[in-house]
DNA sequence: TAATTTTACACAAGCGTTTGCATATATTTT
DNA sequence: AAAATATATGCAAACGCTTGTGTAAAATTA
């Protein structure tokens, strides 16, 4: 019932020719004569030969496959990022091994080990929140296995990375909410160490200078993304003396939390105080009052092309017969961009 | 700088042995002595030295990979069952090579090659929509490679599988209505073809002849889950002659393209007209009217049932020394169930 | 002390494939 | 017709590791 699983070995010898000659005949070697070639083929397809990709991974010491490390593949942003990290690889025909680190460094080190076992041909990585230490990242280039890491950048020279920056987009917010008559405009921002956080600031003092508004430190509050953080920050953007009338917040669920608490100190949505945020989900024109506009940090592309960019350090590789890895760092940044939602909600 | 990567022949030669004496001493082999065991621990340590796993991947014919196919990985149903994935197979130190069909038949096959040729031990598929034809399982079997179903399960006999019972989640809501005085209710449900949509609507009319109600066909209508189409279905139902004072919808989304359409009409929602649903998305008690409850299909679960299921079919066969495969098929079915959202929203 | 068992190691095959090199025909050139 | 070239195929090593089997030397037993 069950055959064999047929080989090139088997094909040889049903054929009486020698493993090479199948081997060569099967890759269509110019010089295999074509009769030859013809019966290999047939034989193959008649036995449903399939190449034993595990010995092919061993004898070349290359897997074809792609590791991909993330925090957290529940959340919007990291799903959408796979997506695309998936379909980029499967178009190159790479694979994608998958893990998540759920923000702890102890599992991305254990991961990183998967993936050097796994001999990974190259390897895609956003970092747990609270890595600090990167050594562990270290141990790939003995194996040589290049790293592109993604929307969550470790702050280390030489590497590659790809990641969307948000001081564009958010400029581009702050400009649209000046532009709609307000002047005094406040941040709900994330955990002060968070590089995201970090970017979101320096993107507002720019874009407050910019428009000729002062630079209110006031204005800021972080937060630790938790409801009642937003809660907390929120009363106390809005009950100081200095009221913004708009309010950028860290992502969309700030956004929402924070409009609960402005409904909550009765003011009016969209009169007494507008939201923009940062996207990460798709459906806030479901909500009730959905922030008037968003910034987009296409996760989708970022993973694609993180991918793209993985698999061109890859076959640069291959060209250089593994001579100087002349490469350069490539650092692509995608822009940011305000999408202003359907005034209609 | 670069060293080579080291191999126990490396190590054999240093410590002038065999190969197969550092094997087994790496592997803690009762026939090596202890002192040369030390060595060539020692030394491994000392040269860094990891085992190359696709070596062994191909020495052995197991990669200890499972290979996941599923439809959308940025649908927030597969995002929760990947995640439960790879948190499960990682726990039994197994990795997961990943790949979406878009729901794609085409895609899915190809992905199948690509999992075959892996020479992944097991694959977990949650199927394309519009899969008919379950031919290509089929070359799976001669590579012994089990399959376990889950969330889509294909029409066929003999299969491993894991789902959730719609049903009883579908009997409770109906209930829940009931009891909150419902007497007329309606159901929006989805593509006629779709399985999840025969079953919902099995549950909806088991629950009301349970509840006594009459069954009455014009209070179903189906819809292709599109706005357009959820918008008419809605109105179809809300404008015949006998109307409903709740509505079960396909999901989530369609619960609040409903409710848009509801209020179009002038109805009150939570008093003209209710809505409850089946979940797909986390953020509905941020939405203006989220429906009452919703039916929770544990998309996370299923996916680590669905894991841990394929790991105990590959350690029986590891047990069976690929005798006698008398496993029955796994049918395994967790029940849906109805979580009634926070009552203020 | 001779016979037997135990201990500790080495040898070598094998997993399926690719590939450099050798070789036997067949073909062409001089 | 002999020499040179082209064509088609086979041989064997290599990739790194595991594991069954063989075998000295050491330890035990009789």
């Amino acid at each position: 019932m069950e055959n064999k699983v047929p080989t090139i070995k088997e094909i040889a010898k049903q054929l009486n020719i020698s493993i090479s000659t199948v081997s060569r005949a099967l890759h269509d070697h110019p010089s295999i004569g074509l009769f030859t070639k013809m019966r290999v083929q047939e034989l193959a397809k008649k036995l449903n030969y399939e190449p034993n990709q595990t010995a092919i991974f061993f004898q070349q010491g290359k897997t074809f496959t792609i590791g991909v490390i993330l925090p957290e593949l529940s959340e919007a942003f990291f799903s959408s990022a796979i997506s695309g990290i998936e379909d980029a690889a499967t178009k190159e025909n790479y694979s994608v091994l998958l893990g998540q680190s759920h923000d702890s460094i102890e599992k991305e080190k254990q991961l990183i080990e998967t993936m050097k076992k796994h001999r990974v041909d190259g390897l895609l990585i956003s970092i747990s929140k609270n890595s600090n230490n990167y050594e562990h990242f270290e141990a790939l280039k003995r194996y040589n296995i290049p790293i592109v890491f993604f929307d969550r950048i470790p702050k280390i020279p030489n590497i590659h990375f790809v990641a969307c920056n948000m001081i564009s987009g958010t400029i581009q917010a702050i400009n649209f909410l000046f532009k709609k008559g307000h002047r005094i405009v406040g941040m709900i921002n994330g955990p002060e160490k968070l590089p995201a956080t970090k970017e979101r600031l320096d993107g507002y003092i720019q874009a407050m200078l910019k428009s000729r508004l002062k630079y209110d430190p006031a204005m800021v509050v972080n937060c630790d993304l938790t409801k009642e953080g937003v809660t907390e920050a929120t009363q106390k953007l809005l009950s100081g003396r200095r009221k913004p009338t708009a309010i950028v917040t860290f992502n969309d669920y700030v956004a929402l939390d924070a409009v609960k608490q402005a409904i909550k100190m009765k003011l009016k949505i969209n009169k007494d105080i507008c939201f923009v945020s940062y996207a990460n989900f798709p459906i806030s024109d479901y909500t009730a009052f959905p922030p008037l506009a968003s910034v987009e940090q296409f996760p989708y592309e970022q993973g694609k092309k993180a991918a793209e960019t993985i698999i061109e350090l890859l076959q640069k590789k291959t060209d250089d017969n593994e001579g100087t890895p002349n490469t350069p760092y490539y650092n692509i940044i995608l822009e940011s961009q305000l999408v202003v939602h359907d005034e209609k909600g």
